[in-house]
DNA sequence: ATTCGCAAATTTGTTAGACAACTTATAAAC
DNA sequence: GTTTATAAGTTGTCTAACAAATTTGCGAAT
């Protein structure tokens, strides 16, 4: 009997809660104009008859829609679209990331990488140094493919972002690298290559000295290099 | 009596509703780590009582940490803390930009422009070029200082991010343009340069065809002349 | 003493109904 | 015709309850 209901749960493990499967609706429908821009949503009474639902349900709904700034509610009035340039958040759209987004995902990454790199060469101070050196000792005494090491792999990018001094960097590759984070774990260890934690480190190197040397030129080469190296890593062998 | 009424809405013009404020207060709880990842919010039950506030406003907002991927939630379990490696939204702290900000949003923005122009011309379709083309003519006919103006100077940048074939770039500028929007709107208004119509329309269309003659490097390297004239005539002038 | 089973207590998910606060449309009064 | 009350419609909030899932604690069987 408890073996049955553990098959069942693994066959239905996520039974979606009814708010954000239609919080998801609406702002497909918000997204792809289905609803204009400055139109009105329905009430929230329809929605609820709409969708068979309690109208709790839809304004828990709308709130994420609220937070998600695709919409704007006004007591009295209605909830109305929010005009797509004026979004201020942004968003992956939380399922896995298919092979081909995550190659997308690499080159948004690639250009703010090596400018991270520059910046940083620049006006990096020396706790901020440290924290970059940190992040390679951690790396260096990690178990291969490990957990831990792929955080501190993506702790020594976030340090040389937050070495900037710009705090958008900081949080918009700390954004960027955990969305690539699963794909990077599974990435090594299905690689072949034993000495890819190595090779990693090497190129590491390169861009921390350069940095320390303060010559942002050749901290962005060696950045394109790694980023380059850990591409074809991923996808190549 | 409607006068008065009047200057009392000016001066109380948003009383922020009570989850939207929740929310806020919960989330930088959490992103200042008062409350540790992985650990669990306080139940429904004791935030209701703690704010003062009855259990629906709660789940609203709770709802919208839910819709930031600040938190999870768990039927029976509770709401936990998802560790900031795994948030998978990016968000401007909705509140106006001050000019340090402003700056540090333009340094950020200046290498995916590049990279973004760089990619446009060498993936662009005739299609896309049109777009871009359109874009261009609409600023050309704008009014100075307009609203339609300021809009047409995004959706160029806008065009060329699709031009990339790239999404994430489409979607990403769009999000900073929208973000940026507003104090480029104030800052031509401002501006006491009365050609500042005609000089960007002549570094776009250098932009413009760059691209359309495939030629990546003289596509970002016009960009980034077009970048730092634009930022010089918003701070300088 | 340990483990297993099971019921009870917790906790989130959902529903229903009600009232308050605000906006908008309507009708009445001037 | 303009302005002013009135009413209707809509979002914001509260209360009370039950459903569904998880966690906890207790007792029994081994």
């Amino acid at each position: 009997m408890t073996r049955e209901d553990a098959l069942v749960q693994l066959r239905a493990p996520a039974k979606t809660p009814a708010a954000e499967e239609i919080a998801r609706n609406l702002a497909a429908s918000i997204r792809d104009g289905a609803i204009a821009a400055g139109k009105k949503l329905p009430t929230e009474q329809r929605l609820s008859v709409q969708y068979g639902v309690s109208r709790t349900v839809v304004r828990e709904a709308i709130s994420r829609l609220k937070s998600d700034g695709l919409v704007e509610s006004r007591q009295g009035s209605g909830v109305s679209v929010i005009p797509a340039s004026l979004r201020r958040s942004f968003k992956l759209n939380g399922a896995v990331l298919e092979k081909q987004q995550v190659l997308a995902l690499l080159e948004l990454r690639q250009p703010l990488e090596m400018a991270s790199a520059r910046l940083a060469a620049v006006r990096h101070t020396l706790q901020e140094l440290a924290e970059i050196a940190d992040a390679q000792d951690r790396m260096k005494e990690s178990e291969d493919w490990s957990d831990e090491g792929v955080q501190a792999d993506l702790d020594f990018h976030h340090a040389i972002a937050k070495a900037t001094g710009n705090p958008f960097y900081a949080d918009f590759m700390a954004f960027l690298g955990g969305a690539l984070r699963a794909t990077i774990l599974t990435a090594r260890s299905e690689s072949k290559n034993p000495n890819i934690k190595t090779i990693t480190l090497q190129e590491h190197l390169k861009i921390a000295q350069a940095i320390e040397a303060r010559d942002p030129e050749a901290a962005g080469h060696a950045m394109l290099l790694h980023l380059q190296g850990a591409s074809l890593r991923m996808t190549g062998d």
